[in-house]
DNA sequence: CGCTGATAGATTGCGCACAATATAATTGTT
DNA sequence: AACAATTATATTGTGCGCAATCTATCAGCG
């Protein structure tokens, strides 16, 4: 492969996953927003609804590290949930630095009207669900190794 | 299957699209950061630059069809763009509703230094160039099948 | 010509993303 | 105990990304 095909395919590989992944979370847009919730919001919500099934408390590092997301993110993100009454922001008393949200009843109830979310996603787009799932398996490979990367850069 | 499955985070091909593309464009900041770029700047400017080499006017219009962006996004990118004088906007003696996008020689000169951006990124990451090619066919068939759907959708 | 509908772009407003910085609490060290 | 270093979260500011709305222009048609 010759050096200018190498440019390319960076670029092109890059725009394909900055273009893609706007087109699935458009596709997503119209079915959250009848449980008023945007993209990241839900994801949140995932988190938070695994860890309540688990009873495992969740702090907003925990979140920050499962969606690689920061507290400039997250915070005013989770305020917004706070004022909707779907989740709870109290501070530990073990430790007063850290936030630990918590479900509320409505939060945990949102659960079951977000069950039908994902099937009505790929299942209604004649999409190969192998297919889907391979490049899924591709992606968090892709995700491993520039994570990898950084970690042993910054030692 | 079970329901839990479906609402798990690692199982979501939307997730691992969105956590892999911030990765990829937070890998892109420090290279675009020497040239004072955002990434969406320097995709305006890869069509741009492109545009330039074949002699074709780019209208707004057309930056926005080719990365899927609408003007709420790119009339402010290009004023950006404009203050720092990488770019002009001219509006159309034909057609007045029409703002036509074009490099000043800083905007041209420009494209020298981003020349190496593309091959530190990917290139110096000990990834598969095959493996990655085949990510960005697959992600170009999903892009694809996602507009297919909105295309028949609508009509 | 005057009207209607379509088209191109701009504007406003909200919610992410993230860098940079700040604040407060905790831990480790001497 | 005093203090430096670390940790957890919050705040501020900038730049997307997109929905909704607006303005201006153009094209078609009686």
């Amino acid at each position: 492969m010759t050096d200018v095909d190498v440019l390319a395919l960076d670029n092109q590989v890059c725009f394909a996953l900055y273009a893609a992944n706007r087109a699935v979370t458009a596709r997503y847009r119209p079915l959250l927003k009848t449980l008023n919730l945007t993209y990241p919001q839900y994801l949140v919500l995932l988190v938070l609804w695994e860890a309540d099934g688990a009873g495992v408390r969740v702090r907003v590092s925990d979140l920050a590290r499962r969606l690689r997301l920061d507290t400039g993110t997250l915070t005013p993100l989770l305020k917004r949930l706070q004022v909707r009454h779907l989740v709870r922001r109290i501070r530990s008393d073990q430790d007063e630095r850290v936030v630990v949200i918590t479900l509320t009843d409505s939060g945990r109830a949102l659960r079951e009207q977000a069950r039908t979310v994902p099937g009505q996603l790929l299942g209604g787009s004649g999409l190969d669900p192998a297919r889907v799932a391979a490049l899924r398996d591709e992606l968090k490979s892709l995700l491993q190794s520039l994570e990898d990367a950084d970690e042993t850069s910054v030692r």
